[in-house]
DNA sequence: CGCAGCCTTGACAAATGTCAACAAACGTGG
DNA sequence: CCACGTTTGTTGACATTTGTCAAGGCTGCG
């Protein structure tokens, strides 16, 4: 277990302020594994044996029901998942698969309850994340509620623009097809939505987004602070 | 301040734990007030001043936007609301308002925070109650997105059921307007769902609702544990 | 070149929202 | 206790949104 893997994680926020020590037997029982892409890393329903951190490439989170999946959110470097389940010592509520190699690690949940349970430090620390966590999915919630798709997707676009430093053009951060499930729509729907928003000035050639005319497009998208806020790093 | 009005919050699994003196520093900046129904609490966008403790009565969590409201969840007693904004200090992300005339202890985020750095049981307790709370949006999120209003309005009788004792005959919890705000629909639309499930042995008088045929109605409603646990408290 | 995967398009169906009218239930004051 | 007005729930007709299915185009790669 080469001690460099482990940097990424200790400067985590989640990891930062514990003991030394804490840290250490955390990292004793606990592994770094490569994984390729497309590779389905726990269903939900399973009892929750490790927390997960992605050290590089994006995992997506996603849920199936009666034949029917979407996909809840995607989690990029670095950030932990399913640390509530870990906490709660619960099964999965998601279930997770790599959409690029990723570098995964590891650690058993049970030694993360056992420090957990010593170190304030960590407690604390586990509070703001899941805090953080928990205002996320409220937010993606009023999202899906108070929005149509159109709606939905003209802010996506915004926040994404936003993520990447304001420039006009960007591009998708993922499949089209992927997309659609995350803002809650079918694939050939988010193609409609697409040219729904030409009037507004944004155009698309692939991947590739140009919003033409911020103005127009933030006037039908009406983003809000308290659904559209960027999160610190991706919401886990 | 009467202690007697605190007693059922130091009974709470998130005040517990914590030490003795520490719950009485908390609860010396803290008062607890009565409020009718229909008064709004607080507003989303608003500083988080205070950790709202449900004493009696209910509240309505719901945000807006553009025009359009939706209900989120309500907060039955006890338990606590905002919690997530009262430790990372920030804003509101959804309004609250009394459903009914309202008992409502009221405790300064500051301490709250304070105490929450101090001691480690606190701590602790909050992790618990943050993970249950981000575990239950994440359920509600799931049955938005993989289920039809009808599916959504069948599995949550069936949760109110159970949640009643499992007769076959109970009362709605609330009006049927916020019933389909809270299920993401409008209330024409739970008019004729109501009527949809029929078929299925649901029969309704006024706010009485009869599951004639128990095996028939989950045959249709599929319920799934991932999705509709019962919650120990209602989510907060 | 040709297959495979992703995206798009069109025609259509189903689900959901909107508006208006009405009915039923409730509370209040006479 | 009744009459009234307000609120809540229901219904019908219709518009909009969204999903489904099938076909075809584009692209990348063997």
């Amino acid at each position: 277990m080469p001690d460099s893997a482990f940097a990424g994680i200790r400067g985590l926020a989640l990891f930062a302020p514990m003991a030394d020590k804490n840290f250490t037997a955390l990292m004793r029982g606990a592994y770094v594994q490569n994984f390729p892409a497309q590779i389905d890393l726990i269903a939900e329903g399973d009892p929750s044996d490790f927390l997960h951190v992605v050290l590089s490439g994006a995992v997506d989170l996603f849920s199936t029901w009666n034949g029917r999946d979407t996909s809840l959110t995607t989690v990029r470097p670095i950030s932990t998942f399913i640390l509530a389940a870990t906490i709660k010592d619960a099964c999965y509520l998601m279930s997770a698969r790599t959409l690029e190699k990723s570098r995964i690690a590891l650690i058993p949940s049970r030694d993360v309850r056992e420090i957990f349970d010593i170190d304030g430090n960590f407690a604390r620390a586990i509070v703001t994340e899941l805090a953080q966590c928990y205002r996320a999915v409220v937010r993606a919630q009023k999202d899906l509620k108070l929005r149509t798709s159109l709606e939905r997707l003209a802010n996506y676009l915004l926040r994404l623009q936003r993520r990447n430093g304001g420039a006009a053009t960007f591009g998708l951060e993922f499949e089209k097809r992927r997309l659609a499930s995350v803002l809650g729509m079918t694939a050939e729907n988010l193609s409609r939505a697409f040219k729904g928003l030409q009037p507004y000035g944004v155009t698309v050639e692939g991947s590739r987004i140009t919003i033409g005319n911020q103005a127009d497009l933030e006037r039908f998208a009406k983003p809000n602070p308290l659904i559209d806020a960027i999160p610190a790093y991706g919401p886990a």
